[in-house]
DNA sequence: GTTTTATTACGATTTAAATCGTAATAAAAA
DNA sequence: TTTTTATTACGATTTAAATCGTAATAAAAC
């Protein structure tokens, strides 16, 4: 499997990938406790998912006595990239200004956010410059 | 149906949906002739989805002649608001500034793109501060 | 007015994701 | 050792999207 196919969650598994990044190598009960707090689901649901992922190569998983601990296999970082490419080509047909700008002003951001984005800029900037010298 | 929902389309339907609001109203045909080269695709199939949108309520429709006559019922805008939240908060747990930095990061922007968002945020800015006169 | 063509209508199938239930079995408790 | 519990394995079902094929029919061409 490649790492563009890695990268391609369903949403139901993007949950699973979202509680393994935040909290480490864990078991399937873990993640079927934290699941179930925002949906109706059974256990064996879960665990048919995750086996899934792990067929398709997504997860890594290491025996401990009988219970299996599972790990991402993909960093979150690499997934963003992957599912970010695709919103915005799909959505904001490639306008990455577009989207940023929309995303700026969807949700207010704060004074220190702003202050963060307009140093990243400056960085761009500077790079920019750099690669002309 | 509720924006919400009109707002939700699927991948095929947010095909059928950005040439309708590239181009306007629209005839099944005119749009089948530009999905088929995009992909193997027989014309009944972009008629059935188109169908179902009407249904749906996420088309609207005018016969003329035999013909129909289709156009989208939401604006593109109010969709990418929808999809960038959801986006947004499945992707990037709800944070704006990772997203526009990891976008702006990813898709060398140019020196104009950093200039019209250097705008921007000044607007923003002074906008906060009226806000608090 | 008859034939041909373009278009819609409709039902059926395929595919992938999501879900669930039962059975098997290893581990833990009694 | 026997019973109970936790966990996995596996198959089956459900659901929604996507696809396709055939039939009906209106419009256009002849």
């Amino acid at each position: 499997m490649s790492r563009e196919e890695k990268a391609n969650p369903t949403p139901s598994e993007l949950e699973i990938l979202q509680f393994l990044w935040k909290h480490g190598p864990s078991t399937v009960k873990q993640i079927h406790e934290e699941l179930e707090k925002n949906k109706v689901v059974v256990y064996t649901t879960t665990l048919k998912t995750m086996q899934v992922m792990y067929e398709r190569g997504m997860l890594k998983r290491e025996a401990q006595g009988r219970k299996h601990i599972y790990q991402a296999v993909i960093a979150e970082g690499e997934t963003q990239d992957v599912l970010l490419d695709r919103f915005l080509n799909k959505t904001f047909r490639g306008s990455a200004l577009k989207l940023v700008m929309r995303a700026l002003g969807n949700y207010d951001a704060t004074q220190s956010d702003l202050d963060q984005l307009k140093d990243y800029i400056n960085d761009m900037e500077k790079n920019k410059t750099d690669e002309n010298d």
